[in-house]
RNA sequence: GGAGAGGUGGCUGAGUGGUCGAAAGCAGCGCUUUGCUAAAGCGCCGUACCUCAAAAGGGUACCGGGGGUUCGAAUCCCCCCCUCUCCGCCA
């Protein structure tokens, strides 16, 4: 949520800064402008008649216990009672409609991201390894997986429906070792705490993240509406630390979560459908880090550094993309994407993605810090999804695969799913 | 699922209709005293918002959340959330 102060003072560059990102979100800043104006405008009138009322009602208190009448202050008090009551309505949906406009607004961009309208503007600010020469025509993972039956789309579909996936005999025993290898990196070598949180979220937990009110129709929802499947572990962990106010001496907070992810994919039918790359529920290793603002983009570095050597330990050929401003998400103030070489796709794949929410999320989940001089201010928010297990899998399947059709497994990877490879 | 007890400031904890934003203690900050430490004494010590060019100042709201009763609610009533205890059920 952005600061309607920072809205009112800076109008021209948050209008600016919205516009980059196309959209129609600038253009709505005059509504939120005029609704502050008006709010602010009830709410001191409001304020006058609660002073009249408080002093008055202590008055008669006053009078009471000395004996005197107070019938006609008491009907003079009713009258403000009732006119408190019909502006408190009014400025009470002025503060809703606000909100409302607010959490509908995305992030500003940092100065730094790139411009541009579309992912096909994002520049590619580094590569690590190459894409593997294959002396013979690479498979993709469908008929790999097939061939060693690794998983199971059809049967899934049965029990769930199209768009989940079931992993099978040595298919499983993979996934879970990439869990266990990411988390094992993140929390043993990299500082992460690890946190195994409830995938069950409460509504203003989803708007806290950003997820509500604007992308509802993306998300599983329970119970009516009041809770939703988890979309990513960043919901739960960054939530639980909601509406408190942290001491310096714990920043930065870094945490490491594995958790089933559910979407919907609404209105994505038909992009990457084929085989696990796109489903309605996969598993993640998601990092969070909660910092103040002065470090929160050094922060971003080393946890995309972090996200990084996962890939490098597997020995996975991947770039990174500095996400330009058309393409970054609603609540991030800047993002890199990880994308795997996939030689079965002739392409490269999303497998994670780091932004800085500055303080986005801090904002509509009410945390803050301490800073040195004693002021709460807001933390900066960042997570790292940390790697999405499939399409991880489906590197390590394409990347791995010999001409005999087995599949080699990175090093790193043997002493989790024991052994070198799937035959 | 049933019954009961609770939720007050960073913490402990008083307050059951009026001058209560809230006693007291602890923690914290400042000052005084002081070889150092400690101790003692004194003072300060919540958040958000509105107002003001700004600072100072002024104001309003907030005692888990929401609604109600009342001239007036931390206090009375209703709903919800959470915690604890007991019973039931159960992986």
């Amino acid at each position: 949520m952005l600061d309607i102060r920072l809205i009112r003072e800076q109008t021209a560059h948050v209008r600016e800064s919205l516009a980059t990102r196309g959209g129609d979100a600038h253009v709505k800043i005059d509504g939120v402008l005029d609704c502050d104006r008006h709010r602010r405008e009830l709410e001191t009138r409001l304020q006058q008649l609660n002073g009249d009322r408080k002093r008055l009602s202590k008055e008669i208190g006053m009078k009471r216990s000395k004996g005197e009448p107070t019938a006609e202050v008491e009907e003079t008090v009713r009258g403000i009672g009732e006119e408190i009551s019909a502006i408190q309505k009014l400025a009470d949906q002025a503060e809703a409609l606000q909100r409302d406009l607010l959490l509908h607004l995305p992030n500003l961009p940092h100065e730094s991201v790139p411009q541009g309208k579309d992912a096909s503007e994002n520049p590619v600010i580094r590569e690590w390894g190459q894409k593997r020469e294959f002396a013979f025509e690479p498979k993709d993972h469908v008929a790999l997986g097939q061939a060693h039956q690794l998983f199971d789309a059809e049967r899934a579909a049965k029990v769930s429906g199209s768009g989940f996936i079931c992993f099978t005999g040595l298919g499983a025993r993979l996934e879970r070792a990439l869990l266990n290898f990411c988390l094992d990196l993140q929390t043993r070598e990299h500082g992460f705490t690890e946190v195994s949180p409830p995938f069950l979220i409460r509504r203003d937990c989803m708007v806290g993240t950003g997820q509500l009110p604007k992308f509802e129709h993306d998300m599983y929802e329970l119970e009516g509406g009041q809770t939703f499947l988890a979309p990513t572990a960043e919901v739960p962990v960054t939530n639980l630390r909601r509406e408190e106010i942290l001491s310096p001496a714990e920043l930065p907070l870094r945490f490491a979560a594995y958790t089933p992810c559910f979407r919907r994919e609404a209105g994505s039918a038909g992009r990457e459908t084929r085989g696990i790359i796109r489903v309605h529920q996969f598993d993640k290793v998601e990092l969070v880090k909660i910092t103040t603002p002065e470090t929160s983009w050094a922060e971003l570095e080393s946890l995309t550094a972090n996200a990084e050597e996962v890939l490098r330990r597997l020995g996975l050929h991947y770039r990174v993309l500095d996400l330009c401003t058309g393409d970054l998400g609603f609540g991030s103030a800047r993002t890199y994407d990880l994308e795997v070489w996939a030689p079965g796709q002739n392409a490269y794949l999303e497998v994670s993605s780091c932004s800085n929410f500055t303080d986005f999320q801090a904002r509509r989940m009410n945390r803050r810090f301490k800073d040195a001089e004693g002021k709460n201010r807001f933390c900066h928010t960042l997570n790292g999804s940390g790697t999405a297990m499939p399409r991880l899998f489906v590197a390590i399947l394409e990347n791995g695969q010999q001409v005999d059709g087995s599949i080699r497994l990175p090093e790193a990877l043997v002493p989790y799913f024991g052994a070198e490879e799937i035959r």
